[in-house]
DNA sequence: TAGTGGTCTAGACCACTCT
DNA sequence: GAGTGGTCTAGACCACTAC
């Protein structure tokens, strides 16, 4: 006979989800306390909550205490989004990664990124732009702006082969992101990069980064026209 | 004296980050094992598996069985993007949301549609393209078309008062979604409904949803032009 | 105030993987 | 083979919150 193997958190999470997916545990529906689907389980309660604490972090349940657990009204509440050098995009999509510095200047940090940092004027900023490409191909632009009064070690870089963004993950710790994304029409600096007429949509990805309440960097990332950033959850 | 709390293990996860970030533990460095950490902070060792994990979910450390933990190269790998029904954004902008039905039409399922779908030809899908506003203003352009052979119930749905959004969400269950973000040109049914010209950038998300492996639906939803699709992490 | 999830403990065994 | 993380148990107490 099969040794009636114990019960592991990944049996009572598949379990559970099955449940919803088969409707057999509708929107909205009241589950069972964590200690009776222990005992239908026939393991420890400890169990059953990293199984239903899993689920709820993937958005599939609700929890509140007291009131107990509910299927949640709008599953999967959230998708992941790998964030990743555009050197891994690039490499992992067999193409040869290339990259190039297109400009690089020391000048005082001007107006609106003063305000986004809330540094006081005359602060310096190194701002520099630079280029991705896969297989010669142009892939993305970069329009980075670092704040030399938290990181002043940049200034001794030059940036001539490395990209700012690796250098700097590896060097500079960061506690908070904020990312944004949005549609941008191709300007004087896109446009020809990208070899596209003026006014072409592009995807950009907007990323500023803080380390505890000082600002680090700010860069704007404008992807080739082709280009759609994907996920599945 | 202060009566020394018991400690957590969210204490844990915070003193483990803070040590990361303030270069304590460099990029690379092997941490104390799990057995050393829980002497260290006077815990159960199950109380340092539970920070440690949910740093190694947040993408901050990297762990393997008998080489041990070590501080992540590549820091924070992933954003959670909040997936929530265009209703609650909107709503969470304190602006009324308002909702209308364009077009709504059984139709055989294109030949592109096909494709995704892996469905033999003249296969019937839903066609439906609907508004959502935000006080008065164009918010969302929604064009979605729904599997007939999978979801027949949606052929009795008038959708004229609720978007199929809502709909699918409360009646049909998915076990995956993929999820695709681009930038794309006004066209000929987008341009006029924000009433910009034709080819002004819009902001698209791409949404496929699955049962098991039967395609569920698919979507793509324009956003109004000045949309920027935001998270933080 | 009582019910439900949230967390910690102390100990145990398992599973992967490096040497 | 042995070290390290992965997980389960059984029990306990805590914290939030609906009533």
């Amino acid at each position: 006979m099969t040794a009636p193997a114990r019960i592991r958190f990944q049996d009572v999470k598949a379990t559970v989800k099955s449940r919803i997916h088969s409707g057999v545990w509708g929107q909205g529906t009241l589950l069972p306390t964590e200690q009776d689907l222990a005992e239908e389980f026939g393991c420890a309660r400890a169990t059953v909550n990293r199984a239903l604490r899993e689920l709820a972090e993937d958005g599939l349940i609700d929890r509140k205490r007291k009131s107990g657990t509910r299927v949640a009204v709008t599953p999967a509440k959230q998708a992941k989004l790998q964030i990743e050098v555009v050197r891994d995009t690039i490499e992992a999509m067999n193409a040869t990664y290339r990259y190039a510095l297109l400009s690089r200047k020391k000048v005082p940090a001007p107006d609106w990124l003063r305000g986004m940092w809330n540094v006081p004027a005359g602060s310096m900023a190194l701002h520099i732009t630079c280029a991705h490409y896969a297989d010669t191909k142009p892939f993305q632009f970069e329009d980075r702006w670092i704040a030399l009064s938290s990181v002043p070690a940049a200034q001794n870089e030059a940036f001539d082969t490395t990209g700012p963004n690796e250098w700097l993950l590896r060097q500079v710790p960061y506690t908070t992101a904020d990312m944004a994304f949005l549609a941008a029409s191709a300007d004087s600096q896109t446009a020809p990069f990208f070899a596209v007429p003026s006014g072409t949509p592009l995807f950009q990805m907007e990323r500023s980064t803080w380390l505890a309440d000082a600002p680090v960097t700010f860069v704007r990332m404008t992807f080739h026209p082709q280009y759609r950033m994907q996920t599945r959850y």
